[in-house]
DNA sequence: TATGAATGAGGCTTCATTCAT
DNA sequence: CATGAATGAAGCCTCATTCAT
């Protein structure tokens, strides 16, 4: 018989990696990083311990591959939002965002709060993650200044700072925090 | 050289409990609770591996032991100004006191925020912060429930996270974070 | 999918069989014959590690057909020279061959003398370099004999040592032996 | 019970490690070290895994020691016959002594010679023995020197070579080479 | 009480080899 | 014939914990 095509071995490769990663992430961010063993991950995967290192030199980029995905993923959903804020609308849209990507990536953020406090991960990932924060800051801080606050910086990174924490809350135990709710408060807080 | 020996002279009259947590609380802290081996432990405390295991059962509970301290430290700190927060002048004292609490037991909180967000910690662990946190929050309820705040509830959860999260952007960067400032323009929020 | 003749097909195989074999032999002696991975090889080959499989049925069968392959080459060099060693310049013209091959077919050499004396070499390949040695020195000892010396057998034994480990000697740092030199002086000390 | 003295310790940790080096030696010498695997040894030597881990921090480091240990050997049996080579008594002594080294320390250099042409073998134990073989060339050197010999580096860098490559065909079938009358013959060729 | 040697389970990783396509 | 994904055994090493002294 013919070799596969290119194309076929590409779209074979992807779907494992996708695999691999999404199942990492999921035993990751409920047991925790070091408590997960290649073998447990592997077994989840069902496939052999040899195959996951066909596709990730190392547990640690296995980790840094799903991280990485991460960041992007929720780079993505905030950069359709976030525009110029201008009126109070689209703060509050905002805020909405932030809490959705929350909602919708659950599992990454589980495991990014709990590894930012943790030594040792890639200075690469804390800065990527201090990108987007930072990013985030300014487009906030941009509403504030336009409101003529006096402190925009600090407001905005409070602002910012109170939707992490509130998330950090929710993800701990949703049936506790209205989201809902809490973004209205916050909207009339920070207005 | 002599600062090292001035440390080491202080913990010398400790009692060797203390000095293990103490040894244990900066290792897990900059390390990782993970990375960090009994062995080190043992080594940077001065003494035998078998000693340590004379005062702890197995390194789960050291940490446990070390946790438990740590929130009971707090907590002390903090039942010093609670009373009942009346005023806005109380409640400034209120926010400035868990400001300190974090500077004066950074370590602590950098170990404890590391582990919030990592499966596996001990359940008794985690019951204690709700606890606390709980009781944190009431205390602030009580200050809004006594202004007249429509969402006294909501408006406490939201104050004790955002100091929660202020915080923690100070650990994780504390060049990058004036305390001072950032306590004035929470109390103005919040007032 | 135009039919090869069997002719084609055959140099197909016999170019590739080289290649595979020309590349194994080269990192072999450059990293050790443990230390080299098959899909190092097929890598630097530039062929798919099943195709290698297709000429080789494992790897210790590739160090074997490389082993053999050598071992001819060398043979074959030195039966042009060998016939019958009678006068002094036989001689030299002998030891100067030992020379050339080293310096002909150093990879196989570097590659050779490394395994050597690891135990685990197939008995077939240590018996086919005794047969060989011995070969070369029977030569030798034809020329000690005819020359009247007391000791031809030991002798020959000990000129082909000292060309071994000369020729050692400049696999190793080839820069610090002058072979033309060495070669006449050895030539004094036996003819 | 009291612990054990720092010198029960010391004894135990000696007896150890000797025993450790010398069963890794046995069978790094009879099957090569890349064959050998650590647990192998340790159930060779009758002890866990993880206890020679206590006495080297890796194979690597054990093979050095190993070889570091059995130049060192050697180093000392030729120091007490090197003095000066002056006349053909010590000459013939030098000689023996080379020979008596080989059967004395024969596992020793059944790896060693195993390993020199092994790319990967570290530097640093290819440098002791670079310096230990330049030594004695240097002797050698000497004595051809007093003699008035044309060459005297390369007679010197001969005989070394020679008295190598005759123990070599000794150690790979110490049936077939008669030392003895080896050394004899190379004496008169060399004196 | 104090020591650190000793254990052994388990973790990460490599790689020769096979096989579906 | 050719490909490289997939397997699984085996290797090196770590470390919490135990125990003889």
């Amino acid at each position: 018989m013919s070799p596969r095509t290119e194309n076929q071995f590409q779209s074979l490769r992807k779907s494992r990696k996708d695999r691999i990663m999404e199942t990492a992430l999921e035993l990751f961010a409920s047991e925790g990083y070091h408590s997960v063993s290649i073998s447990q991950i592997a077994v989840k995967a069902e496939m052999s311990k040899g195959l996951l290192y066909n596709y990730f030199p190392s547990k640690e980029e296995l980790l840094n591959a799903i991280l990485v995905l991460g960041l992007e993923k929720i780079h993505d959903i905030l950069a359709r939002i976030e525009d110029e804020l201008d009126t109070p609308e689209e703060l509050l849209i905002y805020i909405r965002g932030g809490f959705q990507t929350m909602k919708k990536e659950t599992e990454f953020y589980k495991l990014y709060f709990g590894l930012l406090f943790q030594p040792g991960i890639s200075d690469h990932i804390k800065e990527k993650y201090q990108d987007f924060a930072n990013h985030m800051t300014q487009d906030i801080a941009f509403y504030f200044k336009s409101k003529g606050d006096p402190n925009p910086d600090e407001k905005a990174m409070l602002l910012e700072a109170t939707i992490d924490a509130v998330g950090r809350h929710y993800l701990m135990s949703p049936e506790s925090v209205d989201l809902d709710k809490m973004e209205k408060i916050i909207f009339e807080l920070f207005k």
